[in-house]
DNA sequence: CAGTATCCGATGCGATACTG
DNA sequence: CAGTATCGCATCGGATACTG
């Protein structure tokens, strides 16, 4: 039984809405992903299987539509109308989660695969310098296997994330303990202070260390204001 | 396991308001309900150990607090601030709700308990007359037990739901299956329309039928534009 | 009125492996 | 890349009864 029998447009919203992982998988789509396997990115700890449940379901609901695009054989996920018209309430969710919830991340929340993967969503290419800038981040803190993720980041806008050394020359180091760069991330310091007390430390041209912090873009609920 | 163990403010609401039945009970108390029983009745298929759970965790969640006032010993369920913000999202929702789900109400929504608790609640008595107005429910389509209700509007406001007989002489009948009051209700039906197709009966003086659609109230979403 | 206690069954979901 | 298949445990939550 997954209907709360009740005609209150309050109840029929949670019916689809309080599954788990369901909120997670809708704010990838909001954000654009529309692949599976970027979708697997967003929610990493989900199984595909569940995953591919969920979508369903969602179809099910209406919500998100899966086509095949001509000329190409990779599924694409995308919401409809009513997909999209869920986005006041998954910000609402992200607001109030960034005022009300302990602002303390624990490890278990840690996730530099996530982390990068949200970077290279939100940096905003416009305002990187023209032609290619390579950004290596590195977390001294974390096994080998997840210390160094380079973004390529594109003049036109494209920004790619590697997992390996792309072998283009790198133009600017990011180093910082992983919780200290979530913390950046998610709002809790700020990028300057921490730069200040040599957290976290940039090497590259100074033009290139002065302008990364206004392109790197941080998470969509950093700028909330958390009360007194 | 019941956290996502992820950074993604989205996720930390999610874990809250994704459980069985919480967004449900929020809006009781977001609506003014502050004791169990109250809670109950606008949550009547969730158990009363499950209500206890939940009202437990949104307190350890900081959303509800539980106090006995002084000079009672009834406790009282309040949201904190926190609690209180959750309110654009479970609006949201219940928006969301409106505009997206099916239509049409299946019998398994329909609840003449739980609708009447609803219209006792939105009721507008100061629009109602001055002095004590008695209107009696009537849904010929239940079973007995469930056929009649009256609410006895206070002129100063108050407004008492019985399921028996109050004894007080009865101003107005309405009278309707309980899908086409429940149809009224959340805004699948106007209420004129209804009156003229004679799916809805009022018998009393013209005066308290002509007031009555106006102060009768509907739900908070009955308005809500649905998609074309 | 305001909850607890107990029981038990369904199933949700995680983990892992595998496929075209 | 984009999913399925399978398995099995844990737990969620429904039902019912009971208490101070």
């Amino acid at each position: 039984m997954d209907t709360y029998g009740q005609f209150c447009p309050v109840a029929l919203a949670a019916e689809v809405l309080t599954r788990r992982w369901t909120p997670l998988v809708i704010r990838e789509l909001l954000c654009g992903s529309t692949r599976f396997n970027d979708l697997r990115r967003g929610v990493p700890r989900m199984s595909p299987s569940l995953l591919s449940t969920r979508l369903d379901e969602l179809e099910v609901a209406g919500i998100v539509t899966r086509r095949v695009p001509e000329g190409s054989d990779h599924p694409e996920y995308r919401l409809t109308r009513a997909g999209e018209e869920l986005r006041p309430i998954v910000e609402a969710m992200g607001v109030w989660g960034r005022r009300w919830t302990s602002g303390d991340l624990t490890d278990d929340e840690l996730d530099p695969d996530l982390l990068m993967w949200d970077v290279r969503r939100r940096l905003d290419a416009s305002k990187a310098p023209r032609g290619r800038t390579v950004v290596r981040f590195h977390f001294p803190d974390q096994p080998e296997a997840r210390q160094s993720y380079w973004l390529v980041v594109e003049g036109h806008g494209e920004v790619d994330l590697c997992w390996h050394d792309p072998g283009h020359p790198v133009d600017l180091v990011v180093e910082a303990e992983l919780a200290t760069m979530t913390g950046i991330w998610v709002g809790d310091y700020r990028f300057d202070e921490v730069l200040e007390r040599r957290e976290v430390k940039l090497r590259g041209p100074s033009e290139l260390r002065r302008s990364f912090p206004r392109w790197l873009g941080l998470s969509l609920f950093a700028a909330v204001a958390r009360p007194a």
